[in-house]
DNA sequence: TCTGGGGTCCTAGGACCC
DNA sequence: TCTGGGGTCCTAGGACCC
């Protein structure tokens, strides 16, 4: 058997856990640049707000029925979803992080358990322990476990605990439950579903495989298969070290000026830096892109991006931000007006497998690594920003995100300012 | 006025190998 | 005159996930 453990609205449930006055109360927080809705309560969804709905334009539900609105505050989430994740490493050999706010645990092997019991303490020691309302389904496949968990939320008396295994039972719930809402099954599949007269999971599981495989290839076979129990979606526990690192942001306001997009790719560029020596990796190629602003009709549009490789493969900041801010300035020549930009990490192997090159100079090298480590541990310890580089400039773009909770639980990112001699 | 930020996997076609 | 048969690797684009 395997375990999904959901968190409940997380962004929402974890600005509640401070604010114990929002009980009952809608909660949305809003994604950076306070642009849409991420995370709604079940209250702020039966107001009909919508995932990625654009604030603008749900203002007038916030306003008519006094929904508490949040700035989206990653440190908060990021750390509750740890404690989340402590809680469940006690019920299970191991855990597969899926998400920041999902996980699966592999019940394999656990003998003369109570599953549906099972699911419910776990959901219940993650309510006394962190606050969190969590949905836990426990059932033969991960896409099964899935459907599990979301009954929970549907479903008030499972005490966010299901455990769904009998092939009746199995049946009787894939009846009435929407092929689109299907864990695989996305947006752009279910017009081709519906044409062939599949409405619920169990019309899919009634497709021959050849029908399956030859509309959505080997992946829609696959989710075919575990809706039918056959589990066939791999239990990757472990670290992977992630094979591309991005990190872009829109814009608060478009940006004309080269020395100011220059500004804000270097800084994103010390991200993607940061991000590779975390997982001790490195990177041959970097895209550096900046988009003109979509939504806009009347004004010329442009995505520009520039790939830059690099002869030795590398993870320090000062190579990486040099070359993005290098590719930056070429970008900004149009006189375009920017609206969004980001950085792009991409051919990223182990620190270890780097092959060097015989005319490098290696004592350079090693004193740039030294200064990179010893970066990143200020930073660590006194909050991101406290040691960059002076191409990052001072940080006079700000994304506006003004209604933001404190970092309850990682103050040390509110200190003001340190001074480090 | 105002519209998020990350990731993964699969597939088809071309280049290239012997 | 007659021009094979099997591979691998890489890339771009699309679909999916949260």
């Amino acid at each position: 058997m395997f375990a999904l453990a959901d968190c409940n609205n997380f962004f929402a449930s974890c600005e509640r856990v401070f604010r114990p006055d929002l009980q009952g109360r809608p909660v949305i927080v809003l994604s950076s640049n306070d642009g849409c809705a991420v995370a709604r309560s079940n209250e702020a969804k039966a107001l009909g707000i919508k995932m990625g709905a654009p604030f603008f334009k749900i203002r007038h539900l916030v306003e008519a029925h006094n929904v508490a609105v949040f700035s989206g505050n990653m440190a908060l989430y990021g750390d509750m979803s740890q404690r989340v994740r402590w809680v469940l490493e006690e019920f299970a050999p191991s855990i597969e992080v899926y998400s920041i706010d999902e996980a699966f645990l592999d019940l394999r092997g656990l003998l003369n358990v109570d599953f549906d019991a099972y699911a419910k303490a776990i959901s219940k020691r993650c309510w006394q322990l962190t606050s969190i309302p969590v949905s836990v389904g426990i059932a033969p496949t991960k896409t099964l476990a899935k459907i599990a968990s979301k009954l929970c939320k549907q479903y008030p008396k499972l005490q966010g605990g299901c455990y769904m295994h009998r092939p009746q039972d199995i049946e009787k719930v894939l009846r009435k439950f929407p092929i689109e809402d299907v864990w695989g099954i996305g947006r752009r599949s279910a017009p081709k579903l519906y044409a062939a007269g599949v409405r619920t999971a169990y019309d899919f599981t009634l497709l021959t495989e050849q029908a399956v495989r030859a509309m959505f290839g080997i992946t829609g076979v696959r989710t075919w298969r575990e809706l039918r129990g056959e589990p066939c979606i791999e239990f990757e526990d472990g670290f992977e070290a992630k094979q591309s690192i991005c990190v872009s942001r829109s814009f608060s306001q478009e940006i004309a000026d080269a020395d100011v997009l220059c500004e804000q790719v270097a800084n994103f560029a010390f991200s993607v830096a940061e991000k590779l020596r975390q997982q001790r990796s490195v990177a041959c190629e970097i895209l550096v892109f900046a988009y003109t602003n979509r939504f806009k009709d009347n004004a010329p549009q442009m995505y520009g991006n520039k790939l830059v490789h690099f002869e030795q493969p590398s993870n320090e900041q000062r190579a990486i931000v040099t070359a993005a801010v290098e590719a930056a300035r070429s970008l900004a020549t149009g006189g375009y007006s920017y609206k969004k930009a980001g950085v792009v990490a991409t051919h990223i192997m182990p620190v270890q497998n780097v092959m060097h090159s015989l005319f490098e100079d290696r004592a350079a090298n090693e004193k740039e690594g030294r200064i990179s480590t010893a970066v990143d541990a200020i930073n660590s310890a006194f909050g991101r920003g406290t040691v960059k580089l002076a191409v990052q400039g001072s940080g006079k773009i700000k994304s506006s995100s003004e209604k933001q909770s404190p970092h309850y639980t990682t103050l040390w990112s509110d200190i003001p300012t340190v001074t480090v001699k």
